[in-house]
DNA sequence: TCCGGTCCGTGAATCGTTTCAAGCTCCCTA
DNA sequence: TAGGGAGCTTGAAACGATTCACGGACCGGA
C-alpha cells in the first residue's frame, strides 16, 4: 500500500473520532482478536500473577484480554465459558475447576482453542502447561530435612486438588529417601488455601502442646497466616518452628518473618500457556520447573 | 407467548446446542449486555473487592462484567477504555488515573455510560461514588488522640491522589480540633501505596531515632508492610507505637498484629457504581461514610 | 357462517466489517 | 502508442441477531 493513502487514512480516523466496530468485525471472522483467561481465585496474588502473564503475552500477540473469575465454583466456571464462547474469544487459559471432555469439545467445535494450567487433559486437543509439583514438594521437604527439622508437619486443604496433592507427594517421598517414616508426618487440613486457613491451623497445631520442628503448607497464604499466628503467640519462626511455603507470592518477602518459598513461574506460566494458544498446536503439554527460595522462615 | 412454544423452542437450543452469537446481537442492538470495570491495581485487595461488587451488581442486573486494569499508568487506561468502546460495552466503572473530559465526552456519544469511584467531574454526565475520606481521616486521628498518642507520623504516596489527600486532611483537622499543632506531624512520602513501601518507610522511621507514639497510613498495605518490619525490629505494636491503617482489607484482620483501620464500603462502592450506570441517571452523586474498625494495632 | 382476536411462521431490512471481484487511473516500458 | 501492471475506488455478498410487517391458522363468540 502506498504511504501516501496510509496517512490520508490514518488522518481521516483521527478527524472522524473513528473506533472499529469489534462485534461487526467478531460476526464477520467468526472470531475475534480476543482471549479470555479464567482464573479460580482473583484475591490470591498466584492466580493475579498468573492472569498477568496471559495479558502480556496476549498483547504482544495484538490479542486483548478478557479476565474472568471462577471463584472456584463449577457452576460460575461454566457461567464464564458461556460469556466468552457468546464474546466469540479465540481462545481460553484456563485453571479448570470442574472443566469436562464435553465442554472443551463444544468449545473446540466452535474454534475456541484450550489451555489448561496446572492440569492435563490429553486427547481433548488442549494444551497444558504445569508445574512440577513432585519435584517442588521434594525441594521443600529436602530443605526441612538439611536443616535436621524431619519433625513435621503439613497444611493442606481437603479436598485436596491434583497440583497440592502432587506437592505432599513429594515431600513424603523426600522423607522415605532421607530414611525416615512417612506415616508421622501430622497432616492439617483446612477447608481453603487462605490465610485465615493458615491463622486457624496454628491454633489447631498449638492445641496440640508439642509443636513439630518444621512445618510445610501447600502454598504461602497458609503459611503468612500460620505465622503470623504463631509470632503472636510467642513462638519463634524458624527457631522453634521452621516453616516453607509454596508459591513465591510478592507477600512473602515483606512478611514478618520472609518466607523461605518454591517459587512458581507464575508469570511464565502464563505467557506460555498464552503462546501454545496462539500458536495453534494441539495436545501440547510444557512442564516447568520451580526453585526454592531460601529467606528467613526457614534457614 | 404460549408456554407450549417455548418450550419447544427451549428443548431445541438444548438439542442443537445453540449459543446465541453475541456479537451479532450488539452490532444489531449498539450495545451489548455487558459492562466493563477499570481499575489500578489488582494486587491490591481493595480493588479486588470494589470490582467483585461491581461484578455482583451488573450479574443481578443481567449484566456480563469484563476486567480491566490500568496499572495506574495513563496510557493503559486509554487503551482498555478502547478496548472496552469497540467492544461495546454499554457502560464502565472506573477508578480514574488521567481519565478527562473529553474522553467522556466521546464515550458517551457512543452510548457508554461512566460512574467514576472516588472522583468527581461534574458536568460530563458520569455518575459517581465517593467516599467520606476527609470523614475516615478524621476517625483514624481521632482514635490515635484518644489514646493519648498526638505525636504522630503520616505515611502516605508521592504523588499524593486525591483520596489520600482527603485522608490527610482530615487527619490534620482532627489534630487542630484537639489542638494540637499540624505542623509537628511527621510526613513520610513513599513511591507507592504496597507493602513493600511500608516496609521502607519504617526503615526510614527507625533511622530517625525516636519513634512517633502513633502512625497512621495512607493505606492498609502500607500498615502492614510497615508493622511487620518493625516488628522484626523488636518494636511492639501497640504498646511503642500505635498504627492505623485505611481500607480494611483482608489482610489486615490476618495481619501479626490485626490492625486498627478505617473500613471502606468496598463491595458497596462496587454495587453502587453499577447501580448508578444501569439506573441511567446523569450526574448522580453518592458519598459513603467509613467506619473505624478497632483490633490490637492500636487500642 | 362470519368476525375478531391471539399466536405463530415467513420474509426482508438492518447493524459495520471483511473479503472478493471488477473497473478505474496512472505511469513505465516496449 | 499500445500494453501491462501497480494502486486505488466501487460494489456486492456475507456473518447472525433483531425488529418490523404481513399473512395464515386456530379458537371462541355472535
Amino acid at each position: 500500500m502506498a504511504e501516501a493513502t496510509r496517512v490520508r487514512v490514518l488522518t481521516a480516523i483521527e478527524e472522524l473520532g473513528f473506533v472499529r466496530n469489534e462485534a461487526a468485525r467478531t460476526l464477520r471472522k467468526g472470531s475475534g482478536r480476543t482471549l479470555g483467561v479464567i482464573v479460580e481465585d482473583i484475591s490470591n496474588p498466584y492466580f493475579t500473577d498468573l492472569a498477568r502473564g496471559v495479558e502480556d503475552a496476549s498483547n504482544a500477540g495484538g490479542y486483548d484480554l478478557i479476565w474472568c473469575t471462577s471463584d472456584g465454583s463449577p457452576e460460575k466456571e461454566r457461567r464464564r465459558l458461556d460469556f466468552l464462547e457468546q464474546q466469540g474469544v479465540s481462545g481460553v487459559v484456563i485453571t479448570p475447576v470442574a472443566l469436562d471432555r464435553d465442554r472443551i469439545a463444544r468449545l473446540r467445535a466452535r474454534d475456541v482453542r484450550m489451555a489448561l494450567v496446572d492440569r492435563r487433559m490429553p486427547g481433548t486437543g488442549a494444551c497444558s502447561v504445569n508445574v512440577d509439583h513432585v519435584q517442588g514438594g521434594r525441594l521443600a521437604m529436602r530443605h526441612l530435612i538439611e536443616l535436621g527439622r524431619h519433625d513435621v508437619a503439613f497444611v493442606t486443604a481437603e479436598p485436596e486438588s491434583p497440583p497440592v496433592r502432587q506437592r505432599r507427594g513429594g515431600a513424603l517421598r523426600a522423607l522415605t529417601r532421607a530414611g525416615y517414616a512417612p506415616e508421622q508426618v501430622l497432616t492439617i487440613a483446612e477447608e481453603e488455601l487462605t490465610a485465615e486457613a493458615g491463622q486457624h491451623a496454628a491454633r489447631r497445631l498449638l492445641e496440640f502442646g508439642t509443636l513439630p520442628t518444621g512445618i510445610f503448607c501447600a502454598n504461602d497464604l497458609l503459611a503468612i497466616g500460620l505465622i503470623n499466628e504463631l509470632t503472636r503467640n510467642g513462638v519463634k519462626v524458624p527457631q522453634d518452628v521452621a516453616v516453607v511455603g509454596y508459591d513465591d507470592i510478592a507477600p512473602a518477602a515483606t512478611c514478618v518473618v520472609p518466607l523461605t518459598t518454591v517459587c512458581q513461574p507464575r508469570h511464565e506460566l502464563g505467557v506460555t500457556a498464552t503462546e501454545l494458544l496462539l500458536a495453534g498446536i494441539d495436545n501440547q503439554q510444557v512442564t516447568l520447573t520451580p526453585e526454592l527460595v531460601v529467606r528467613e522462615s526457614a534457614c
